[in-house]
DNA sequence: CTGAAAGCGCTAACAG
DNA sequence: CTGTTAGCGCTTTCAG
């Protein structure tokens, strides 16, 4: 059917030992034999079948990484920094979405499974730590941006805690008090920990915590919307809101205008992400800029070490966030 | 190393080929035998690998998908309608970036050279016509979103023209007569056809196409920016803009915000995909809607039509789009 | 309904 | 520096 390495032998003069030494570069082949063999390459239009490649070395080369979905830019520029430290390395990584639907990241874990794939990467994974482990004892996997509590898993997120401590510093520094919370329903750990760095820099500056400024949703930016309105109902109104994600930010910034108050003057709110949507709002979204490309090289990285020296790392990284002042949070007006 | 197929036989007390016959169902066996298979495969923990499946088979089911970048939501639906339809045929896609660069995309489109994928469906190829034609001679490739003149490869968009023409159509209809466009520099035929459907619109409604109206940049939202405060800039300033896209129209839209501007009254912006972003905004962006998940499963269907029976396809298909109506473009207030 | 055996295309000892 | 050969794990004739 297709010409293989066996025709390229053949046409070169050559066994095919030495065609696949010239393909890889795996031991040293006589100037002219180099040549014959290059010659019929090229002459035959000869593309290598990694198929059989890959079933003698029992390695692909690929990473798949498993993220909820491409509709949040939110993961581009990790996938960048994976491919910057995957490409260095001879590897390609390949993307795929789970919709966050639990069934459908494990019909893709089935890639691992079944050697398609070498590894697999999962930004916000829907399995328990027991899963995880028990996969990690089997294959190399590795959680990036949100990690879960009790696995033993390689993992390298944000530091979320001290993101949102900063976040919430800031717009008491901005002498907000009343400071209420847009976060999200359910198990996700970086909501968690976003929500204990907001009490504890409200604690830590003195102020108390009121159950009627956290609200708990969806992930999608309508939820944003309905946060702002419930704040903007209550008797005593929160003058700033930090959001969990810009993309809640978003709507609940649209709903503001929408009530006809002016964002940065009658309500400041501040985001975390630093997705592109938030530069390009108007007005500029202040937010919480997570290390994205630097997330996606560190898991890779270390993803590598480990199947390289056969030895699986479960470390734990957190890398460091930055505060992007724009224009929707502000300092609060002296009255 | 790992328990194969060959550990389940003996297990199992059968041969090697009945397990893959229970294991594909591709052909009768007895119950008691795919019962013992069946446990064999469940205590050794077996995953077939299916590394030695493709090599075997010569193929492995899964379609490469090759969009510029993951930071445009843009692509996202259309890759939920590629998979969609993929899934129920049995393939899986797997996606990767080119960042819209030539060598990218020639290194990403091996996989399909090496077998390492099936096929590859381009969103937004970099290659031209030649090229095209010659792969798709020996491989499965087609196009998506965007046409390549000349390249006779199976090619799903939408009717860039039409759409064009419908958006300027419906300002004219709003009273506007001064109608300018933000579009792109370069061979993009999607741009092209967007601005044939634009000189159209105007033509048939006896309005004079303008060289000080058409601004040409990348397609970055930025530029949208640059090319309103141009048009801003005129003595005789547009009332309505269209916009090759919804990113620049965003840019355009921010910008005249800046300037203090009433959008959908001193100037209107209408742009083109309906991106997420669209109607997160503030105001809401008019635009034309691409029938994205149609786009990826179309091209899916058509593409694995070929494979399946063999005859390939160089269809060109075209889809229609549908008018958004929201806030950023609205009747012209006559003065 | 089942087993034996060939072979997909390639790499890597091993022997020379 | 080079060729021979075994075999990666699987599917699929072919015979029974």
């Amino acid at each position: 059917m297709n010409v293989t390495i066996k025709d390229v032998a053949k046409a070169a003069g050559v066994s095919v030992a030495t065609v696949s030494r010239v393909l890889n570069n795996s031991a040293t082949v006589s100037v002219f034999a180099t040549e014959q063999v290059n010659n019929a390459i090229k002459t035959l239009g000869y593309n290598p079948n990694f198929l059989g490649r890959n079933l003698r070395k029992c390695e692909t080369n690929i990473i798949l990484a498993v993220i909820p979905s491409t509709e949040h830019a939110f993961y581009s520029d990790i996938l960048r920094g994976m491919q910057a430290s995957a490409n260095e390395n001879g590897y390609d990584i390949l993307i795929s979405t789970s919709n966050s639907n639990l069934v459908t990241e494990m019909r893709l874990l089935n890639m691992v499974f079944n050697r398609t794939v070498d590894a697999a990467v999962l930004l916000g994974t829907q399995l328990d730590a027991d899963t995880l482990n028990d996969l990690n004892g089997k294959y190399n996997i590795a959680l990036c941006c949100e990690r879960v509590i009790g696995a033993d898993v390689l993992t390298v997120t944000v530091d979320d805690n001290a993101g949102a401590y900063a976040a919430v510093k800031n717009l008491i520094d901005f002498g907000h008090r009343k400071i209420a919370m847009i976060s999200t329903e359910g198990k996700a750990n970086s909501s968690l920990d976003r929500e204990n760095g907001y009490k504890k820099a409200l604690a830590d500056n003195g102020i108390e915590f009121r159950e009627e400024y956290l609200f708990k949703g969806s992930y999608d930016y309508y939820d944003g919307s309905v946060a702002m309105e419930k704040y903007m109902s209550l008797n005593d109104r929160p003058t700033a809101v930090f959001c969990i994600s810009d993309l809640l930010a978003v709507g609940a910034v649209k709903k503001a205008i929408r009530m006809g108050l002016k964002i940065g003057e009658d309500i400041s709110v501040c985001g975390f992400d630093n997705i592109p949507v938030s530069g390009m709002y108007t007005p500029g979204i202040t937010t919480v800029e997570q290390p994205c490309y630097e997330l996606g090289r560190t898991v890779v990285e270390e993803l590598l070490y480990g199947i390289r020296y056969n030895k699986k790392t479960s470390k734990h990284i957190t890398l460091n966030f930055e505060l992007i002042s724009r224009d929707s949070a502000r300092p609060l007006k002296k009255q």
